[in-house]
DNA sequence: CATCCACAGGAAGGACGGGGGT
DNA sequence: ACCCCCGTCCTTCCTGTGGATG
């Protein structure tokens, strides 16, 4: 036990052992080139350029899958166009899906443009109000990305969008130009055509890395992360397959290679091998699962325990008669079956559990419902849970 | 082949706790 | 002090429905 806690000490102090530069695999990193998007980036690069002589770069919007490099093209695109130091020239990005609400996009927008808000309390006309008064006041070049735009247009609606794409007159001598990310690449048909139009003046879509392209895309990272050696081809293929085998995507590959790195780091290994990358990406599912539960709200924690009770699978009935158990000793509040099913819909999007409605004739209809996640993980996070602990 | 079960899931609204402007 | 806004959870009331069964 020493002897082990010496090791990590001794290997700590010794400082990174396999890394040259963690930061080239982390999330925020923009590399000197972005391969295989060229076309991409000269897409953006043109369509924004007319802000730096003042004139209004028409609204931009990116489509394509996660991990497919919008958001990395786009933020080195921006990146260069302000090392110009055009100082009128604004840039804010706010991420929507992160941001959470539509009160915190707009906030994260007027704190880009300069505007205090307090975190809650005024409405979000008087926000947006505020940040169009500073443009104008400033006459600031301002480009505004919206990144995860779906989510925003999904939970939200569409109306922020249309008075940010029709306020332009009232800027003067500011400007406002749009740049939409979206995931999905269905997202159109729900939008108010007034604002499609004005939002997609350009269209650019980013399709998915092949496998090959993101061998090439870990391969060159890897180099500037890495000291020599320690991320073999045969690793960088099998992380490229491994996280590129669905949809391409590239952040996942890089996050893989990353934890793979450190796996291999703290085993006190030479190199990443096969071990490393498959604990790697057990990990990665682990640690987004464990993430996902605990920071759900008790009655949703109480409803997911109330499914883990059946080995077999359970429908709604059935369920709700678990849960009102399971509430009654617990002490917690029971709510309505309806809510029950509400929260049930819930943990399906999260990929908790797996719900999906049978028929079963005369004897109506109803959901099917099975847990998908280890009874280790959930039995711990609900102990930590004190008003779950006794049920966990 | 109409019926009817056991729910699904939309709509509207409300309690509550965060916090405003004036 | 007063009235306001927002987000989060929740309730109430409701209409809709796939398909085994009688």
């Amino acid at each position: 036990m020493e002897d082990e806690i010496d090791r990590i000490f001794y290997r700590a102090k010794q400082g990174k052992i396999l890394f040259a530069n963690h930061g080239a695999l982390s999330p925020e990193y923009i590399p000197e080139k972005l391969p295989f998007r060229d076309q991409q980036t000269t897409v953006i690069a043109e369509v924004l350029a007319p802000v730096l002589h003042g004139s209004r770069p028409s609204n931009l919007l990116l489509y394509g899958k996660t991990g497919t490099g919008k958001t990395a093209v786009t933020r080195y695109v921006l990146s260069k166009l302000l090392s110009g130091g055009e100082s009128k020239v604004v840039v804010a990005y706010v991420n929507t899906r992160l941001a959470n609400t539509e009160y915190r996009t707009l906030a994260e927008f007027a704190q880009a443009v300069g505007v205090r808000v307090p975190f809650t309390g005024l409405s979000t006309g008087e926000v947006t109000s505020r940040i169009f008064k500073e443009i104008q006041l400033r006459g600031n070049l301002v480009i505004l990305v919206l990144d995860e735009i779906d989510y925003l247009v999904k939970t939200f609606g569409d109306e922020v969008l249309y008075e940010f794409t029709r306020s332009n007159e009232r800027l003067l001598p500011g400007l406002l130009s749009l740049v939409g990310i979206s995931n999905d690449l269905k997202f159109k048909e729900g939008l108010d055509p007034r604002v499609l139009s004005s939002l997609s003046e350009e269209e650019m879509v980013f399709p998915p890395y092949t496998v090959e392209e993101l061998k090439e895309i870990l391969g060159e990272r890897a180099q500037t992360a890495f000291k020599p050696g320690v991320a073999s081809q045969a690793a960088i293929n099998l992380c490229a397959a491994m996280a590129g085998s669905e949809h391409g995507d590239a952040r996942r590959a890089i996050d893989l290679l990353r934890i793979a790195g450190e796996v291999a780091e703290r085993e006190g290994l030479k190199e990443i091998d096969d071990m490393c990358i498959k604990k790697a990406s057990d990990k990665m599912e682990h640690d987004r699962v464990e993430e996902a539960i605990r920071s759900l709200p008790v009655q949703t924690k109480a409803v997911l325990l109330a499914t883990s009770k059946f080995k077999e699978g359970t429908n709604t009935g059935e369920l709700y008669l678990a849960y009102t158990t399971l509430c009654r000793r617990t002490g917690i509040e029971v709510l309505t079956q309806r809510r029950v099913s509400g929260i049930l819909a819930e943990l399906d999007l999260l990929g908790l559990i797996e719900a999906s409605v049978v028929s079963k004739g005369r004897r109506g209809r109803t959901k099917r419902i099975q847990l998908l996640i280890g009874e280790q993980i959930l039995g711990k996070i609900m102990s930590e849970d004190t008003a779950l602990a006794a049920a966990a």
